[in-house]
DNA sequence: GCAATTTAGTTCGTGCGCTAAAGAATGTCA
DNA sequence: TGACATTCTTTAGCGCACGAACTAAATTGC
């Protein structure tokens, strides 16, 4: 305890301490049972939403078309997903569950670590909507920052790009 | 709004939204001012704690030694710290902040989004202190899971490991 | 019809993050 | 002193994440 930190900086550790943690469970996982955090969340709204296109797969999942490439590979090396280009629409790509992606999602451990869960299961549930409260409301402030940036439902309105 | 979420996939929404949202903040940073969150994070670490060995910047930034030698060596190369040997235990890296590294730090932008700075300092303070309180909560819990694994003071007593 | 634009995905380059293993320096103990 | 263990840091290998640039396909305008 050499110095005060600001209360910026402590929630800055915070958040810090929250990755690192994900982090270091999706590493876990990964030895236990050979698939990663955002590999099994990511599985999991495939089955929530299949069949999918990655464009509406990478919207639901808050996650970058390019990143999705990389996980929906190693899925599919994996053998836990298909991935086929639309008849209809040759320029989008369909992404549907295998047996072995559903038997995977069967046994599959939660996403949250087990602790956490039992934590919040012993909460009472007004506590429990007080955390969900507070973390989605971080989301939404850290988000106002960039919003062009972020997904999009709606991409029109940016035609400010034309300069030659 | 095609399913039901349950209550721990609205929380682990709610992560991937921060964590989304803090990187894509990082980029923005990187553009304008050619630094990366973590990296400014660590840099304002070791302007608290200089000089410092490199072990004691990692658990003080919660932080795995392997990243942040990466982390250094960034700042390194753009002239903000500067590494050198210790003299008396040459097996430890002390850091030290460089004239233009304190330069960078009284202009350098905060770390955390301004949006959210506004909505914070709009609060009352026993919100903010709620809100910190959550995150710090939430990370405890999340921590529990691999006690093992994280930031370590005391490395003794895992004499567990002799088998042959 | 066919150029110009828009849209959907992937590839590329960079950085962060973890674990495991390697290196280097120090300490221990017979 | 010389083998062995311990401690501190870096390297190697992998995966995730972003933006920017690219390819391919569909749509729009003429």
């Amino acid at each position: 305890m050499p110095h005060h930190l600001t209360y910026e900086e402590q929630v800055i550790v915070a958040l810090r301490r929250i990755t690192r943690a994900a982090d270091i469970h999706s590493h876990l996982l990964q030895r236990k049972f050979g698939i990663t955090g955002p590999q099994l969340s990511t599985l999991r709204v495939v089955h929530r939403l299949q069949p999918v296109s990655t464009g509406a797969l990478a919207r639901a999942a808050c996650i970058g078309y390019a990143t999705l490439t990389g996980v929906l590979n190693r899925l599919e090396v994996h053998g836990y997903v298909t991935r086929h280009r639309d008849r209809s629409d040759r320029r989008t790509v369909i992404v549907a569950m295998t047996k072995a992606g559903d038997e995977l999602l069967k046994t599959a451990p939660s996403l949250l670590q087990t602790r956490l869960r039992e934590e919040l299961g012993r909460m009472t549930e007004a506590k429990r909507t007080g955390i969900l409260d507070t973390l989605l409301h971080v989301a939404t402030m850290m988000e106002l920052e960039s919003p062009e940036s972020l997904i999009e439902e709606a991409p029109a309105a940016r035609a400010a790009k034309k300069l030659k």
